[in-house]
RNA sequence: GUGGCCUUAGUGAAGUGGUUAUCACGCCAGUUUGUGGCACUGGCAGCACGAGUUCAAUUCUCGUAGGCCACC
């Protein structure tokens, strides 16, 4: 895998990554297709939307339908029928939303050896160490792997936060040394995680192991585990890309709304993902940035338009589609917005296939949520090149409404 | 016309002589962030009407209205 970063405007920068199945053009966000597909979104609406690398779950592959089956299909770019790059996460954080993040039903816990996970599917128990989740990520054969890190919360204390740091170095170190040693290393790029919740002095000792590596890329974890927007979220994430090569690509790990990726992006951030855009869909909530009454607009030309007019009489915010208010709607969801939900099918229609909990309304918001935040990477992609990403920040806070 | 059964939230149902009448859908508000596959948490809203028995009736009795079934 190759980075190289193209331009810069401020922190912010956008690059282009070489993968083995594709070029990606950063800063980027990812869709997550924790199984091998994007949940309820075809490749061919993923293709049509722009998207450039989507994810895997080690974990969830592993347990079902298995590596090797993943392995004998040709890998998961094959298997998933997406063809393109891909990312595989490493079921560390599994060990947070099945274990320490949970008060009872705990289905993972933790050892120095590595994780142990009970299955969610028959109860079986399974023993996930460094090595073995090198060789499991190998198998399935995405582009980019994350290593197994141990994910406290975001709200952890100093004490838990150090031994999750300690943990995932050692483990990084032992996992990189097993990475290094293949002769395809260069097919499969290794990014390391950094650790240490909102701790200057432990994301400082973890990025430094990490970065003694000199691994492809490095990714800042466990910020969105738990509690995610504490104040001072983008300083420590601020902080934290500084401490990262600016030659290697950096991904911010479970963030993915639209003001966010704005946010992180201005940081020097490079790649993001997230689930809201598809699990909120999923439960018929959809963002929706609109224009003042009167004010017309083409499909594609809403951020041009946000633009132009300084954000006066624009407001954005998600809204629940399954209300009965949106049902005599006879418009778009979101007019200006050119993508296949908002120009096929009109608002009172949606919140009615929403309601009758029809499976097309799945695919249908998650495409829209999804293209919400490609349009907005493609336009912070134009203004980081025109030296204008601080307009399009600025811009855009006053707009959203959290 | 006669007999039987029934009437509880907007809808469909459960239940009880005694604090705050249960459930589902509905409506409203919220949660979701490297996905435990279509979720979760709150709030709103009700005993057909009238009389009687009783310390106390949504619950028991009678009547009225409406509904369902059977018979003539």
């Amino acid at each position: 895998m190759k980075f190289q970063v193209t331009h810069t405007d401020g922190a912010a920068r956008t690059g282009r990554l070489e993968t083995a199945h594709g070029v990606v053009e950063t800063p980027i966000f990812m869709p997550v297709g924790t199984v091998g597909a994007v949940k309820a979104v075809a490749p061919d609406d993923l293709r049509t939307l722009g998207a450039q690398i989507v994810l895997g779950n080690t974990y969830h592959l592993y347990l079902r339908p298995g590596a090797e089956t993943v392995a004998s299909h040709g890998g998961l770019q094959q298997f998933s029928a997406w063809r393109g790059p891909m990312l595989t996460d490493s079921g560390g954080f599994q060990i947070y939303s099945l274990g320490r993040g949970k008060a009872e039903g705990k289905l993972a816990s933790v050892s120095d050896q590595g994780a142990l996970f009970r299955s969610h599917i028959d109860g079986s128990e399974h023993l996930f160490t460094p090595e073995r989740v090198m060789r499991i990520e190998q198998q399935l054969g995405a582009d980019i792997i994350m290593p197994l890190d141990d994910v406290p919360p975001a709200d952890c204390h100093h004490a838990e936060a150090s031994d999750c740091v300690a943990r995932s170095s050692r483990w990084l170190e032992q996992q990189a040394a097993v990475w290094r040693a293949r002769l395809d290393a260069d097919k499969q790029a290794l990014f390391g995680i950094i650790q240490g919740g909102s701790f200057a002095d432990l994301r400082q000792q973890s990025a430094r192991a990490a970065a003694s590596l000199d691994l492809p890329g490095y990714a800042l974890g466990g910020l969105s585990a738990g509690k995610p927007y504490s104040p001072n979220l983008w300083l420590t994430v601020a902080e934290t890309c500084a401490l990262l090569p600016t030659d290697k690509p950096r991904y911010l790990m479970g963030f993915g709304e639209p003001e966010t990726i704005l946010e992180a992006f201005a940081l020097g951030v490079d790649m993001m993902d997230c689930v809201l855009p598809t699990r909120l869909a999923r439960h018929g909530a959809v963002w929706r940035v609109t224009a003042p009454a009167g004010r017309h607009l083409t499909p594609g030309e809403w951020l041009a338009a946000l633009m132009a007019d300084g954000g006066h009489g624009w407001q954005g915010r998600r809204i629940d589609l399954g209300q009965a208010r949106y049902l005599p709607e006879n418009g778009p969801l979101m007019p200006g917005c050119d993508c296949y939900t908002c120009t096929t099918f009109q608002l009172g229609t949606l919140s009615h296939y929403v309601r009758i909990k029809e499976p097309l309304a799945m695919r249908l918001l998650s495409v829209h949520n999804l293209a919400v935040l490609f349009a907005l990477e493609r336009a912070a992609k134009q203004a980081i090149v025109r030296g204008q990403f601080q307009a399009l920040l600025t811009t855009f806070r006053q707009v959203w409404q959290p």
